[in-house]
DNA sequence: TTGATTATACCGAACGTTCGGTATATACTA
DNA sequence: TAGTATATACCGAACGTTCGGTATAATCAA
């Protein structure tokens, strides 16, 4: 079989970029076609099911994403604070030092479908459940440590949209600073 | 010269509600007339400027509504902290126990207009100014009052977001009750 | 050739927007 | 007071454009 003009990786990474700055709705096929360098027919080649399995696709490759790049060094050894030093250092990249908006967010908007909002709901699931479990390991108890992944995520979502909208990435720096703290200290806050 | 059909009141609250849950791209005008009653042509005979001019003015509507019905405790008097309190109770009623999404957060997705982008940073601004102002008045220095505003501002956007996604209001509502701690204590965090 | 991959051309539907025309309520005139 | 003119409010229909989606043809490695 002939070599893809544009590596599946390229590709995903280009439509993960489209939809978390657009959102689904806003996330048009010709956007997407320049973004990627696919003409729209050729993107419906590489995706039968069309937007929405577009959809589908980059918020699996940004899941993969999400716990190989991201989410890995929670489960490394050492210092459980460092880990998560280490994992708030790659949010850092990964969000573009608080200049980029959370898929997980911008996809979320509107009359969403179902199945798509399911996959979503799994994924942010996912990511706090690996908060949760480095909080229980640095001794917090499961219902506390619960908690501290829940108030972490809603620091780090939240940081970003005022990010977003002020245009000053202060606030997610800020944040990520904390995380530490957050998710181990058993008397801060 | 004859009566509206539809009172600028109930216009602006509808528009508002399809913008804050569509966000700009995805709120269409079909939409906007179905939510309103009136059909697109007379959308425009009310906003001449399209939807643009709809985007603003409903901006302003939220402005006018933020400031008198839900920023309006904290210029009252009495005990700081009751008066946070208040506020958070009307916060919880404009975004409907944490079910309904922020129009600051949804409208400045995607390449929004520059202009629009502007009077979004405006509003969020006065917000900010005025969480900071009670906090000042509680007997926080000014810096640590701005900062407090910010988190609070943080948690709130965050909050709303791992709310709409999860489908479980829960994180709101405890972000709504932390709130005049937060504004007020100096040590805490 | 064959079979997979990309490009061209096109579709119906919906997009934001405009326009001609019709109500309806006020203002003016007689 | 009655009749006419005026201004406002609304709507149906259509504008050109873009939407998501689908055929069909060209390309190209094996």
């Amino acid at each position: 079989m002939p070599l893809n003009k544009v590596s599946d990786q390229h590709l995903l990474d280009q439509l993960l970029e489209v939809f978390r700055v657009h959102g689904y709705e806003g996330a048009s096929l010709s956007l997407m076609s320049e973004a990627t360098g696919l003409k729209r027919a050729s993107l419906y080649h590489r995706f039968p099911g069309g937007k929405e399995e577009m959809a589908r696709s980059i918020l699996e490759h940004a899941d993969e994403l999400f716990a190989s790049e991201i989410l890995a060094p929670l489960n490394a050894s050492g210092d459980p604070k460092a880990r998560i030093r280490s994992m708030a250092k790659r949010l850092d990249e990964f969000y573009q030092g608080g200049r980029g908006s959370c898929l997980l967010d911008t996809l979320s908007l509107g009359d969403s479908n179902p199945g798509l909002l399911t996959g979503i709901q799994a994924s942010i699931e996912a990511w706090t459940d690996a908060m949760a479990g480095i909080a229980r390991e640095a001794g917090l108890s499961s219902t506390k440590a619960r908690r501290r992944a829940e108030d972490s995520l809603v620091q780090i979502q939240g940081s970003l949209v005022v990010a977003r909208i002020t245009g000053d990435p202060a606030p997610f720096t800020r944040t990520l600073k904390a995380l530490p703290a957050l998710l181990t200290d058993p008397n801060s806050h």
